[in-house]
DNA sequence: CGCCGGTTTGAAGAATTTCAAAGGGAGTGG
DNA sequence: CCACTCCCTTTGAAATTCTTCAAACCGGCG
């Protein structure tokens, strides 16, 4: 399923989150040529291996990069959602060296790699901006590093959780502390190298502390700071001209 | 310490990787304004927090970025050699979201933001060379986040001995399998999320299976094919136009 | 109603850490 | 040139965290 009608503001109000655009520059991001296109929980949307002649910016749902190990065992690498462009260094490096797919139903906008190349050439100034989010993606790489590496697994899920908090918060789309969207255990465990059995233990404990909940399929963040305690979590890596307001409030 | 004459040409032979640059690229690299500086073995080049004027481009020695966690562990993300600038992402982020430091006696050549700012002004290509860079830096990182999370110590080991020997064969500077510089287990167990103890046995086993031996302080490869198998060691992440000799060949 | 994807639980086992201490070896200073 | 010292490496034993295996459970949906 693919039509020609792809709102592409998610991208604008994006790149323009440091900074205003000016009018031209949102009007050439907006006027960049894009099919839009559902995909199902679990479909891959670019493989290792592929060459890739366009970027999917997501506008909704839920994607994640990840590669599988000799053994089988899949590393999740970064969770994307609404505004981001997964596989935007395809634009650069020819041949995937991970793969991407959808975690949950999700929408994409297709922009291919000539529309982008033009709208760089034509405002280097968003050449600069599209470099400067791989440079963002990059330190939430060695962010989720740290975690992985030097954190135990309640400091891991708590650590991710706030992330997450606080990316959809950026986007205006979370409320009373709901992740608007189902997150697996699975996911979460090959995210940061648990096994999902470890994952809901901790789960366990986190709700036990009343830290989070399940509001249907869905976490509720009860209260955010005491999670950031546990999670050793500091935005900063994130790079945000201004926090969301759940960085800056008390309890739920 | 420090002077004026510092010679560039580390950065040139590496933007210059995948196609020839044209004489005025190079010159202007090799025009860029920089100060030369030596550091110590475990000083520190850039510390979380700082916002910097300049960039620092390793000409010789050995740097790592790392972050400390709450617990005071360290995680290492990323090793650096000669032509490698760690601290290039503060030309974008102006506060830095973690450290560099000298893991072994380093030298330096610092660059100005407004000189690589302006060069990139003047010479867009090498803005894109120099992004491109930052990309491959983050396939590292994600490589790097599936070895910590997803593979065994004694396959992680040899995944980082794998990649630390290609990146040096490509400068030329391993011979005989010899990584030219030495690296302290303890700085391979923080890049690893490891302990000091554990790398120490993992490095007793692949002596035992004569995949490694040490060379006085330096370790040498001995059989370099086996030891990718071991590691589960794909270059591609490297995103290298040429795979180097070590690549290729079989066994020493 | 019964299936299905995902969650939850228990028990046993494996990998890795921690603690504590001894053992090199490479370069320095006498 | 030798001895000393400072790092760094190496080793053993006990403790922990997390995984694996296996099975039960749960909630929504066709």
């Amino acid at each position: 399923m693919s039509s020609k009608l792809a709102d592409l503001s998610p991208l604008a109000r994006k790149l323009g989150a440091e900074a205003p655009l000016t009018e031209a520059q949102v009007a050439a991001i907006l006027a960049l040529p894009a099919t839009v296109r559902q995909v199902d929980a679990g479909q891959d949307i670019v493989r290792e291996g592929d060459m890739p002649s366009q970027a999917c910016l997501l506008l909704d749902g839920l994607a994640a990069r990840f590669k599988i190990a000799a053994d089988g065992a899949r590393q999740i690498h970064s969770f994307h959602i609404s505004g981001d462009i997964p596989d935007l260094q395809s634009l650069q490096l020819a041949r995937m060296d991970h793969s991407v797919s959808a975690l949950r139903p999700s929408t994409l906008a297709l922009l291919p790699h000539y529309g982008l190349k033009d709208l760089i050439r034509a405002h280097p100034e968003l050449g600069y901006l599209l470099w400067r989010e791989t440079l963002i993606e990059g330190s939430i790489f060695r962010e989720w590093m740290s975690n992985i590496g030097r954190r135990q697994a309640l400091e891991r899920v708590a650590h991710v959780l706030c992330e997450l908090a606080v990316r959809f918060d950026v986007l205006g789309l979370l409320y009373g502390g709901v992740l608007p969207v189902r997150i697996p255990q699975v996911d979460i465990g090959d995210a940061q190298g648990l096994s999902v059995v470890h994952v809901n233990r901790v789960m366990k404990q986190l709700k036990a502390q009343r830290l989070v909940r399940m509001k249907g399929p869905l976490i509720q963040i009860l209260d955010f700071k005491a999670l950031a305690d546990v999670g050793d979590f500091d935005p900063a890596y994130l790079h945000l001209h201004t926090l969301p307001e759940i960085c800056t409030q008390r309890a739920a």
